[in-house]
DNA sequence: GCCCCTAAGTAGTCACTGTCAACAATGTAT
DNA sequence: ATACATTGTTGACAGTGACTACTTAGGGGC
């Protein structure tokens, strides 16, 4: 270069470097379709550089997502409040933070769940994926114990709250929540929806008589 | 090209032929990531004949989402049971039919929701995207009126049914919703907490006591 | 103190992409 | 028939991910 010859010609710790500067990326822009060239050149280093810290972008983008999981579980972890009233409060707290991560990482979040289109780098993705899984679980795990959650198989009700808040937070990153057509707070209907459906039986009395028992209802197959 | 002086200068109706190529790159592939002149090539036809048909590739990409959510729409109409025994029944359907659909169109899918990428094409694109939202609308505002569903802001309910079923479509395409984690029929359980959420408080009592009502709950402020 | 080894940079190249401009073939209105 | 708009074509351009070969800084063994 012909205007810093005083950079040193080792970094230091460029891999670091690298993934903090795409992590800006994704920040700034809305979309993860940065180019690797784009941040070598803003990490001030030649375009092959990060090769030497990354096989391919794909490994990246995978290290990228899967800091985005941990920061999410972090970040779901410290909003739990410390001596919640009530389930209900404690199931709040986290699906408002959970979405509330998610538009304020709207690239993050969507690079998260898509990185999985780099094929088998899915295996360690989702281990950090279903550590947050793993959040919801204890909660509903403590309510079933203590009786305001309806002892049913609790991972098709923790499925039910994760699809729910990941759904609501992918619909509020796409701009599909709009007020007008939806009301000023769609999430906190959705969850009174949902807790209610979670509450136990003794409250709640026995479900409706519609009849699911005896179908087939098998969907994975 | 030396060996095909036989096809015709003009296509006849390339751009729909773009289009069926593209979807059915959609299909063979998993992401949406395919290059217009792969499509080109694929159509018979040069590298920049699409561009007579859509300015640039967002053009295309934002067709097929529209098209995507067309197909979506027509899909569940048709899996609307004629004569339902319930609205339970109505609505398990439905969703039932929105997952197969994704789980059968994930590239398609996935590309339905990633399109706004593309800035502005949104409007359009959310106008398709909200006539799917109507389909749901449209039960939950018929099971208000015969009180099998809880008198309560039917948009909020609505986004929740939306959230739940496009959030849990999504996991199932990333595979997160693995058999041994979350058991064999995760939607059918989720289905069960959405529908025992929104059932009428005739058949199901009173909410559980866990004191929503007085706690100021809005998100979006 | 010296030498050499290697990690971590560099530049250069390749095939490929999206996009555009210039040109050719085709159909159509006058 | 002739002018024209449409819809193809070819060829170019800059920018990309990926690979290779070269160069350098710095540390450990002697």
């Amino acid at each position: 270069m012909q205007d810093a010859p005083n950079r040193p010609y080792h970094h230091g710790d460029l891999r670091r470097a690298v993934i903090e500067t795409a992590l800006d990326m994704l920040r700034e822009e809305k979309g993860w379709q940065f180019t690797l060239r784009e941040v070598a050149r803003r990490a001030g280093v030649s375009h092959a550089a990060p090769y030497k810290h990354f096989p391919d972008k794909a490994a990246l983008l995978a290290e990228l997502a899967m800091i985005g999981f941990d920061r999410l579980r972090e970040f779901l972890s410290a909003a739990k409040p410390t001596t919640p009233k009530s389930l209900r409060d404690e199931i709040t707290a986290i699906a408002r933070a959970y979405v509330a991560f998610g538009m304020d990482n709207p690239a993050l979040y969507r690079l998260m769940y898509s990185a999985e289109e780099g094929q088998a780098v899915g295996i360690h993705l989702n281990e950090r994926a279903l550590a947050v899984f793993d959040i919801l679980l204890e909660v509903l795990r403590r309510g079933q114990a203590a009786g305001s959650i309806r002892k049913r198989p609790i991972e098709g009700q923790a499925a039910a709250g994760w699809g729910l808040i990941h759904g609501m937070t992918m619909l509020a990153i796409d701009g599909l929540l709009v007020p007008e057509k939806v009301g000023s707070a769609p999430l906190d209907a959705a969850l009174s929806t949902l807790v209610e459906g979670l509450g136990s039986p003794a409250t709640l009395g026995a479900p409706a008589t519609t009849s699911v028992r005896g179908r087939k209802t098998k969907l994975s197959e």
